[in-house]
DNA sequence: CGTTCGATTGATGTCAGTCAACCCGAGTGG
DNA sequence: CCACTCGGGTTGACTGACATCAATCGAACG
């Protein structure tokens, strides 16, 4: 399955595409083709399941391009979405170390591309550059601070700020300015957005007709929200 | 401020009680002992305010003894409890890598010993002892694993089932099998369950009433409660 | 042009938050 | 030894926000 030369993703003009994810950002060229060597590719469709809850991952999976959703369900059979994650991104260490069953689903919201490492390669690697760990430590890090800022909003009973939250997290990440404000490209339908802020999707819609209304956002078909000023969504 | 022998925390019996640590359990004896060197000691009061949302801690910290919370204040000024750490765990390990502001409070909820590692003494000991860092994020995992599952019981509506979720979670780590079933030491008042869970006061109240109507447990003073069956309250 | 899937809007019911009163045990002070 | 206070806990009544159910709309796609 390795690649002794070229990449053979499609997407990378050379076999060290690695060099992209920040988790191996910090080693030299020499260090990254060892990496390459070990990193084996695959495609995935919109809607298609990546990991499944229960099973038994044996790599560490680093998005490539696309996008994925997180989820589990509630106690009431909801879908709860965890994250939404996309290029640079990776996901299934907790299953790295210990012989962990998976926590969660992982699914394709779009065409993606992933690397995957073996688990054992991995462990390798961490043992043998330590920078490696420091790395992943801080995206760790970085990923706790979002979803606790998740159980923060989710402690609000309010679910206006609860949507105004998660509108400014997207504006960050798919977020382009324009002269009459953000553009956002959502990457969640609006049932997508209640399973992330635990509501129903009839609420997000008439929330967001809300927002409409008081001259806060603009609609553009389902997919796409102009945000007119972020600070008065932060209120 | 190094102690050269002995330990000082009046709580070991050697200067060797970084051996408890999980994050260090990989070591051996000589490598503790360097370790024991980087440790600074304190002890907090019961109420005392040990990391500030918007400091900028220098140290990581590791707990001894004791119990704290960490919590942050939602949009509407409630506190939102994101975690109850004890004995072995450690926490502001986000302030280490970057030089960034403390994103949460932490505050005793009794007295509580803590160990100090200077931020920049714990990077070189990362990049000394992989192994540590592999240990760092097993344990990162492990947290996340915990507030995923926060999450997922915040997206249920029903009050009921977070109720039962943080019974059985401080029963796992709090609770002593006994001829009638689990008691549970209670780390939290009524309200400080209510702010873990994201609720009134009064609820939990009801809530826990209702289950011991119910036949479910038995409410011994304020600050234990007897579950006579784990897997039913699981349901 | 019809089908389909997502989004919207409206009507209704319910659960839990809020306000308020009250209880109870632990101090505290006379 | 008793009265008082104080903090946490419980209980009740009321209300409002959101879930639910249902009908309709509208855009995408074959």
């Amino acid at each position: 399955m390795n690649e002794t030369s070229g990449c053979t993703c499609g997407n990378c003009q050379h076999r060290l595409c690695a060099k992209r994810v920040p988790i191996f950002s910090g080693l030299n060229l020499e260090e990254l083709s060892r990496v390459a060597d070990l990193i084996v590719k695959r495609k995935y469709e919109k809607g298609e399941l990546i990991i499944m809850e229960g099973s038994y991952p044996e790599s560490l999976i680093i998005i490539d391009k696309g996008q994925v959703k997180v989820f589990k369900y509630t106690s009431e059979g909801k879908e709860q979405i965890l994250y939404i994650f996309s290029e640079g991104d990776f996901f299934g260490e907790k299953n790295l170390l210990r012989n962990q069953v998976a926590t969660f689903y992982v699914e394709a919201l779009e065409a993606t591309h992933i690397c995957m490492i073996n688990k054992k390669d991995f462990q390798k690697l961490l043992r043998n550059y330590p920078e490696i760990g420091i790395k992943v430590i801080e995206e760790l890090c970085i990923r706790m601070e979002k979803i606790e800022s998740t159980v923060q909003s989710m402690g609000t009973k309010s679910i206006e700020s609860r949507i105004n939250a998660v509108l400014l997290d997207f504006a960050g990440r798919y977020g382009r300015k324009n002269p009459r404000g953000v553009l956002v490209e959502l990457p969640l339908s609006r049932e997508g957005i209640a399973n992330y802020i635990g509501t129903a999707r009839e609420t997000v819609s008439r929330k967001l007709s809300a927002l409409q209304d008081e001259g806060m956002i603009e609609m553009i078909g389902n997919k796409k929200i102009l945000i007119f000023n972020l600070d008065e969504l932060r209120e």
